[in-house]
DNA sequence: GGGGAGAGATGCCGC
DNA sequence: GCGGCATTTCTCCCC
């Protein structure tokens, strides 16, 4: 594709409310939160309306380098094209020198939805609240979730002898850090009741070797609890949706 | 865009070491490690050669969906169009059905580079090592980011009355996360190498209050340091490619 | 706007 | 492969 007709292309679009993507062998420097440089290769660029920029090698999850939404964008052709990025506020500097285009398209996308989701930590909260019994016997739930001054401990409440337990939940593996978390919240229980025993109980598909460890160490428990996978709310939907399993 | 073209096309790409990009509208849904339902409206999809599948809504910096590398993916036309990514291996599965194509395009992109970045915590380590004036007169670091038997502690030495000094490093606000962190690793050399004192210093340019409380409860202390903005390394570089600033 | 914590976190490196 | 941990983390929620 045609430097010039790019330059002009590019221009037209930027800052009219328009989504850009186009495919440049280009060079990449970024300055701000950190500095960095990527040497020349072909990669895709996207621009969206709120000005957030991407740049997507063609491997990976992640953009290689990128500018949040409220950055400002200019295209420059001198003997080059530079596309420069910039966000004031949070002194970043983006600059992309490109040397050849291989696509460019644009396009003004209308989108208003927003995503549901169900199966994250919360939901498993929920189950545990609802299903003690996955904890143990004589578990009794007394809030969930909730921002106390304790903490934002999952789920709390008592036992079958009227200990105070924390119960942290994972998702996956319990690590060293969901270890130390629960730690933190029993002890800032037994400081601000000034009760003596309190237990703390992480509830997780599994847990790693060493996390197992320290948990001991430290007194507190694992209860391997599995995280639910369908919510109810969604379950109809994605029913239709995915009928064919 | 015709569905008729547009079904020709994608069938062409895929698996075939192109990069895709078009412009849709669409609903997508996702069944694996949650399960999610996004309703109908204009998204940019981009597929990869290495089968990483990204949907993004027109405003925002991640992707709203999204399949990882080494998915497999597969177009249908019957009524309506349907791309349909699965991967075995993590079970996880996403549908995309396509209402309407703004616009498509794909591109055989060739890119072998590999970011160079700098001012990490990595980097802030290395800072600290060759600078122990930064933390405190008389500090003399033995060793620097190792994976010893004692955790992964950023920088490690002696204080000037030989006292062992874990460093911990962070490149933002220190919070009750690094504090933690830090007391694992003072608690875990205290306990390894039969030592009543170890001091724990958190290398951070500002902490958040309750995580300089925690802190200072432990006995653990703040040293206020400020990440490197430039590597030498990297300095000419950016020097040239930001000479305007 | 800052603090705190999850995320369908991802990616990196080491064992 | 798993474990441990940083990330230009991002995002959400609450204060």
């Amino acid at each position: 594709m045609d430097k010039d007709d790019f330059f002009e292309k590019i221009k037209g679009n930027l800052n009219n409310g328009s989504t850009i993507v186009f495919a440049a062998n280009c060079e990449v420097a970024y300055s701000g939160r950190a500095e960095s440089h990527l040497p020349g290769g072909d990669r895709i660029i996207l621009i969206k309306p709120d000005n957030t920029l991407l740049v997507h090698q063609p491997s990976g999850t992640t953009p290689i380098n990128y500018m949040k939404g409220g950055s400002s964008h200019a295209i420059y052709l001198k003997d080059d094209l530079l596309l420069e990025s910039r966000n004031l506020l949070t002194k970043e500097y983006l600059k992309i020198f490109i040397k050849k285009v291989h696509f460019f398209n644009t396009h003004k996308l209308d989108d208003a939805e927003k995503i549901s989701l169900a199966g994250s930590e919360k939901d498993m909260s929920e189950m545990i609240y609802k299903n003690p019994l996955l904890i143990e016997l004589g578990f009794k739930p007394l809030s969930m979730e909730e921002h106390t001054k304790y903490g934002f401990i999952d789920v709390f409440g008592y036992d079958k002898e009227n200990v105070f337990v924390a119960v942290e939940c994972k998702r996956y593996t319990g690590d060293l850090n969901a270890v130390t978390q629960l730690r933190r919240y029993v002890e800032k229980i037994k400081k601000l009741k000034g009760l003596e025993k309190v237990r703390g109980i992480l509830a997780c598909p599994k847990i790693s070797p060493n996390a197992l460890k320290m948990l001991h160490d430290w007194n507190l428990e694992y209860k391997s609890v599995h995280p639910p996978k369908h919510l109810e709310k969604y379950k109809k939907d994605q029913k239709k949706l995915f009928h064919y399993e």
